[in-house]
DNA sequence: TTGCATAACAGACATTTGTCTGGTATACTC
DNA sequence: GAGTATACCAGACAAATGTCTGTTATGCAA
């Protein structure tokens, strides 16, 4: 028999546990979480397990597989990195992503990431070669950055609502503003986040 | 019986499918494959599924639930997002920290975070609250971002090897470069990667 | 002491899930 | 026609996984 440990600890380090698994993307099963912890018996586990739920700290589904997951929605997803985005839209550009990357998911909405391309957000300390992580919506307040389909091209910009309509606007003094007629423009979301690799991760 | 569909149309939709719930963070079981597209065998969700992996569309884990993901997997770790660095090093510093930043992993290599705290950096594009990530190393080469500890602070400046010694450069006019004493410097850590959230995620 | 809580174990049962063998039907090619 | 490929179905087996009943041990408090 394990040593008995005291009240609380083991199941804090076995929270850990299974927030550390869940993050990655693949919540453990009871079994794994027993074999982890090199229990004997699967109960042990599921008492720690069933407790972390009843305490709030975990939440499940009955009699699924890998069904812990963790309370409030905190969970992760991978977000598909687009290549080039044109017309066609986004259905596309996912299709034929260049790889993914790890975020954290508030909620369940639809995000994506893009790399950028030029200076003209430097201003903003967005530089070329930064991948941008953007929340997919239709629209967006003044001030957002977002990335936004212009004609042809996805581009990255703040937006500035004005009576006329929308303004692209540069953080760059050498880029001037863009004013798109209502038709040749899309919002395709807003930009949550900003990485920029310094080393590998091409 | 279903009707039968076109080759590959529905092995189409299935993987599409399959690549939205790996996204969302749960994958799919072989039946509820099945049910989602109302097969009545299982063993049609199956052959589709085994169809993707062999064409290399998804991979998985043999004898496994839940084990199906997408190829060109992302390894995932998670980066103590550190408070306050002092004089003690970064040991106490990791008891301590305020959270964790799930990153990819790059080798077995010790990783931390920290917030970004004035605006020395902000001519490269490290704004403050933005947070780096660093690969913790005693070296670095001249011209990388590093995590430095002078005197009783963390600091965060580019590395300049001089033959008299280490210089620490900020990249802001506003601020000298730092030309530290040996005993009175250590090297923390070299940035790789930085982030900014724009919403959220304190 | 008794009672109660926690931690851990042993062994089983039941459901979910992955896998397999064999079948029907349609379409295409030779 | 025969042969082959794809799509789909039926039913089963087996492994993985969730769940349950009952047990021992330790510590704490009435």
């Amino acid at each position: 028999m394990s040593p008995i440990t005291p009240p609380g600890e083991t199941r804090e380090r076995i929270y850990r546990f299974v927030r550390r698994r869940i993050l990655e993307g693949l919540p453990p099963t009871v079994r794994e979480v027993k074999e982890a912890f090199r229990f004997r018996a699967v109960q042990t586990a599921r008492q720690h397990l069933e407790r972390l739920v009843a305490e709030g700290s975990l939440v499940k589904v009955q009699g699924k597989s890998r069904l812990y997951r963790l309370p409030g929605r905190v969970e992760t997803l991978l977000v598909p990195l687009l290549g080039r985005v044109q017309a066609g839209g986004l259905q596309v550009a996912v299709e034929e992503c260049e790889g993914y990357l790890l975020a954290e998911r508030r909620g369940s909405e639809e995000m994506f990431a893009l790399r950028v391309q030029g200076e003209s957000m430097s201003g903003a300390g967005i530089l070329p070669g930064d991948v941008v992580i953007a929340r997919r919506q239709p629209e967006a307040s003044s001030g957002d950055v977002v990335v936004a389909l212009v004609g042809d091209e996805a581009t990255i910009k703040t937006l500035r609502l004005s009576r006329d309509g929308i303004e692209l606007h540069a953080e760059n003094p050498d880029f001037g503003p863009i004013i798109p007629r209502p038709e040749e423009c899309t919002i395709l979301g807003k930009v949550v986040e900003v990485r920029r690799y310094l080393e590998g991760f091409a």
